[in-house]
DNA sequence: TCTGGGGTCCTAGGACCC
DNA sequence: TCTGGGGTCCTAGGACCC
């Protein structure tokens, strides 16, 4: 058996921790560059604001409906996330990271447990320790757990907690789960499934295994699986060393200017090497890109691209920026207007394997490495934004950034006196 | 006027090998 | 002029996830 927990509108419930004040009424919580509505309430979905929702195209209603409007606070949302974990590691001593708000819960050799109260309390004990409502699916597979996860958010005298195990139960519900809110079933499989008369869980249970190979390969299949029952899925989980770790933005404005567009490059790439050393890792590769925006078709469009290959993979920041910043220069052409860009770096190695270029004399080596060090001391003693590199310019990503709540937990300065008891 | 960001895994096809 | 068969590895792009 498997426990999924899956925080409840999670950006939203994070904000109202601290603003009790906005319980019952429409939130929502935007990403990025306050470009699109990516949490909403209960009362903000019911309003028919959808996820992934442009604000500038529901404006009307949030000032009609007096939504309350935040911008992404990602540090209180990580420290918030943080808790929750905490938590869930009370329950089950193997717990597999799969997102910002969800994690499952291998109960493997804890069957002498009564599950439909384990669920109940799990949800009631993250409630108390963090103040964030979770929903607890408990079934054989995580794809069915993760059904009955939604289970009770759709009924709430389920108190968050939910076991399906019984075949009968099983099949019940799979009969009136739509197949689109599958795990796993995103838009494409669901067009060819509806083309096939496909429209519940349980249908697609019922189409023969071959055919559900061919047209969806091996992970459609292993989808099938498991809601028969099958446990076949195994997950990537966030603790694990990532293979890939990218810094891009939108900006507010259009960057038309090869000097701006440098600086901004740079930024994303002392997060990237700040990432990279924060989990240990190399990389082998740096992948900048710049492009247009996609929505002006009265405009020139342009998908600036390049990559930089290190003869030795490199965590530095200063290699990492100059690579990023030269490449920026290179791939810039006068006369587009970038809406965004990003930096990626991938081909990663662990830190401590890396193998040296014959030709890098050893004094350079050291002394970057020297250089790092100092410049991982004093962002630990003074905070992130306490030094950087020139080429950085004033450190600012170009972002609208309007509706931020306080950073609650994890800045003194932040902290509301009103919450101190 | 205003449209997010960061990941993973699979697959088909090309390059290359014997 | 006629030109096999069986592999591996790598990569770009697609599909999916939250």
């Amino acid at each position: 058996m498997y426990a999924l927990a899956d925080c409840n509108n999670f950006f939203v419930s994070c904000e109202r921790v601290f603003r009790p004040d906005l319980e019952r009424r429409p939130v929502i919580v935007l990403s990025n560059n306050d470009g699109c509505a990516v949490a909403r309430s209960n009362e903000a979905k019911a309003l028919g604001i959808a996820m992934g929702a442009p604000y500038f195209k529901i404006r009307d209603i949030v000032e009609r409906h007096n939504v309350a409007v935040f911008s992404g606070n990602h540090a209180l949302y990580g420290d918030m996330s943080r808790r929750v974990r905490l938590t869930l590691k009370e329950f089950a001593p193997h717990i597999e990271i799969y997102s910002i708000d969800e994690a499952f819960l291998d109960l493997r050799g804890m069957e002498h447990l009564d599950f439909n109260a384990l669920a109940k309390q799990i949800s009631a004990r993250c409630r108390k320790n963090t103040g964030i409502p979770v929903s607890v699916g408990i079934a054989p597979t995580r794809t069915l757990a993760k059904i009955a996860s939604k289970l009770c958010k759709q009924y709430p005298k389920l108190q968050g907690g939910c076991y399906m195990h019984r075949a009968e139960d099983i099949e019940k519900v799979l009969r009136r789960y739509p197949v689109n809110d599958v795990w796993g079933v995103g838009r494409k499989m669901f067009a060819k499934l509806q083309d096939r008369g496909i429209n519940t869980a349980y249908d697609f249970t019922q189409m023969p295994r071959l055919q559900v190979q061919r047209l969806f390969g091996i992970n459609g299949l292993r989808t099938w699986r498991e809601l028969q029952g099958e446990d076949c899925i195994e997950i990537a989980t966030t603790t694990d060393s990532r293979q890939s770790i990218s810094n891009t933005r939108s900006f507010s404005s259009e960057i038309t200017q090869c000097g701006e567009l440098a600086e901004q490059v740079a930024n994303f790439a002392a997060m990237t090497a700040e990432k990279l050393r924060q989990q240990g890792s190399a990389c082998g590769e740096l992948h900048i890109f710049a492009v247009t925006n996609r929505f002006r078709d009265d405009q020139p469009q342009s998908y600036a691209n390049a990559i930089v290959h290190f003869n030795e993979p490199t965590n530095s920041s200063r290699k990492i920026i100059s690579a990023a910043v030269a490449t920026a220069k290179e791939i810039f052409v006068e006369g587009y207007a970038y809406k965004k860009a990003g930096v990626t770096a991938t081909k990663l190695v662990p830190q401590d394997s890396i193998t040296l270029d014959l030709f890098t004399a050893e004094g350079d080596r050291s002394k970057d490495e020297r250089l790092t060090k100092v410049l991982d001391e004093i962002t630990a003693k003074a905070g992130s934004d306490s030094i950087r590199f020139g080429a950085q310019g004033s450190g600012r990503i170009r972002m609208a950034n309007e509706h931020c709540s306080p950073c609650y937990t994890t800045r003194w300065e932040d902290i509301p006196t009103a919450t101190i008891k």
